[in-house]
DNA sequence: GTTGAAATTAGTACGAA
DNA sequence: TTCGTACTAATTTCAAC
């Protein structure tokens, strides 16, 4: 299962828990920079265009996996050579109290590569991978309306894949903190990497949960406010 | 080059194109399901895995590299330890004739990890990953919102990342075709991988495109129509 | 497509700076 | 901590079957 939960790397925690276990200095950033590019290359390899020694690689290396910094390394899919060539975006709205068994639900359809709860007009969004455009008609009209849980959806169909990072990282805006101009795309590189896989971590939480409902203008901004139910993501999940 | 003459194994194509240089048999499937989930298992390791000879597994392991059908290998990395707490979403509506100048700029924002070309109420979908929300706030209206291209935006928060599979394979619904059940959720493990990052390649492109902009019931699924200019997009692109 | 054996490389375990 | 080296184990390559 690729369940992620939010909680560190080998311990289990609480839902609100982030600590931090490792610091991460420019050399461990810069490991991670070459290893999300190139997930399979060699710790020498990795030691040498980073600029250290192979055995500060090693441990730097294994310093990042055990603090799951690193969550597991995995080889990207052409889904059309591998005969998966719809993808579409289904927008949920989710019962209230009902999370649990929606999430649970979720495990068991394979199609499903991704699946985030968001705030705004629906609760989640979830990515689907599919032969043909019939397979997401049924996934949304068989499967997923046979939920309870699953008070209504929308379907959205992607046409094309513009860019996808391995995995974006502070650095790659410099060492400071947030916007300034990027020094431009650092797309090439290859990566390797090894290791067991492992449920991933949660993703930020912050944010405008836990919204009122109506729409907070900020900026050029819409904060769409969280459908009903979002009050109990944390309790019901 | 016999069979791929239409497309190169190393070289990105054109935006339409689906050609197919490598027949996928089982034995590729199951080794493209070890390498999504341990992209830094040694070949070895993996002939043994998939219950093949060493040599056979490192002729096909070349073979989809090669053929394209593993794009690259990456590490994932824990955004959060990493500093980047905060992930949104972005929905963008594109001024038409503009997509080459909205493509263009998006590789110049370091904190975007993927964007899709998708049907429905917006023509994009930019998933960013920053360490505060100011910093959605500050790329929505001061990069984005400076691009000519952009009309209009929608942003929404994500709460909790609830499943990421490596990536999605035919294989996880068996041999056969589409709706079946599945044989429940074979997720964990760890994935290696190795490889140039590259531009993502266009996705399925079947589907309803150049729909009419009116709603179309189907099911219970909603076709939400193309907004305008979307008719541009392949010449656009 | 498989097996086995050689050459290379990776991973580990020390000390020393 | 990090580096450099030596030792051990594993992997990749290449041969023949």
């Amino acid at each position: 299962m690729t369940e992620m939960s939010r909680n560190s790397g080998q311990e289990g925690g609480q839902p609100g828990r982030i600590g931090i276990g490792l610091e991460l200095d420019a050399t461990h950033l810069k490991i991670l920079e070459v290893l999300r590019e190139n997930g399979r290359i060699s710790v020498a390899a990795l030691a040498e265009r980073v600029g250290i020694s192979r055995a500060n690689a090693y441990t730097r290396f294994e310093a990042l996996r055990a603090d799951g910094a690193i969550k597991r390394f995995t080889a990207e899919i052409d889904h059309v050579r591998a005969g998966l060539g719809i993808t579409a975006l289904i927008f949920v709205t989710v019962r209230q109290q009902m999370w649990r068994q929606f999430r649970a639900q979720l495990a068991q359809m394979p199609e499903v590569e991704y699946c985030a709860i968001t705030t705004g007009q629906h609760d989640a969004m979830i990515q689907v991978r599919v032969t043909d455009v019939a397979a997401v008609h049924a996934m949304v009209t068989d499967r997923l309306a046979n939920i309870p849980a699953v008070k209504a959806t929308e379907t959205v169909f992607i046409l094309d894949e513009v860019l996808r990072r391995p995995y974006v990282l502070p650095s790659d805006r410099g060492p400071g903190r947030s916007s300034r101009r990027p020094p431009a795309d650092p797309a090439a590189g290859s990566a390797r990497s090894t290791g067991p896989a492992r449920s991933a971590g949660p993703a930020g939480a912050a944010g405008p949960a836990g919204s009122t409902g109506a729409e907070v203008p900020l900026g050029m901004m819409r904060f769409v406010g969280a459908a009903e139910g979002r009050a109990q993501l944390q309790q019901d999940v």
